[in-house]
DNA sequence: AAATAGATTAGAATTATTCTAATCTGTTGA
DNA sequence: TCAACAGATTAGAATAATTCTAATCTATTT
């Protein structure tokens, strides 16, 4: 079973229907080794380059709004006028550099446990985010 | 001295020039007691009803990007489409609950402390920011 | 108070995101 | 098998968010 067939797969039983593009979206997502951190406008670029014909923006963002539905996806929050997403979907956390808008994944593991000293009556807490912004030596 | 002349004063110690529109923002942003977040069409809106006289929403980003610069206001990092600012500029951290966009500050003391476990060669750690995602019960 | 340098404003331009009508896909039943 | 229907998907158009830049304003110097 190649690469594609399991892309059809995956969209097939969680409900999405295997277009074809969201197959090369798929290619460009999950098609590699490493995890992968994207914004929209950089996932369009490389979908675009390797379909043949125009895929819209709009496509763009409905396949990864609706990845990051199905869990695929996160959605990253930073500080910045760029919106991120990220193939990791593990529970983990990020370095982030303003200067050069580096991103760097931190594994929950890496970040010793939160206490949270504060409890707001009638709410829960579901999970916590942490991003620790940082900067080139001297 | 009344509070329009200490936004006078404020402006000009941090080398802004006190201008008309301005004076509106602050009068929104600061003459209150309690921290206040908010989104630029929030602040857009409530300004417009102070002036009576059309605000662009251009100035609003203008003097809210030229205030965070300054210090007087911070950005917030949020999984979200929303785009929020703070007028509490100490050093805290976030509940946000995304069923109904609530923020509520969290003091840096009601967070234990954090500790990272990794090292990013040729980086240091600038600050960490921790967003708490809660939801209502049940 | 005129001239000048630089700061500020806000309409226009651009970029980001969402909406929705048209199209496509899968399923059902003759 | 295949017509027809229901709902999913696409992508151009509309809208919203943000930035750019020419015109205006302010403070300073003379």
């Amino acid at each position: 079973m190649n690469n594609n067939q399991i892309f059809v797969e995956k969209l097939r039983s969680s409900g999405l229907r295997p277009t074809k593009q969201r197959l090369h979206i798929c290619k460009v997502l999950f098609d590699r080794k490493d995890t992968f951190h994207f914004t929209i406008n950089d996932l369009a670029g490389l979908v675009q380059r390797r379909a043949n014909k125009k895929i819209s923006l709009a496509t763009i963002y409905n396949t990864v709004h609706a990845f990051k539905k199905k869990g695929y996806l996160k959605e990253i929050s930073i500080n910045s006028d760029k919106n991120y997403f990220d193939t990791n979907i593990s529970n983990h956390h990020h370095f982030f550099n303003e200067g050069t808008n580096e991103l760097i994944d931190l594994k929950d593991k890496d970040v010793g446990r939160i206490k949270i000293k504060k409890n707001i009556p009638g709410k829960k807490i579901k999970f916590i985010e942490v991003i620790v912004k940082i900067a080139n030596n001297n």
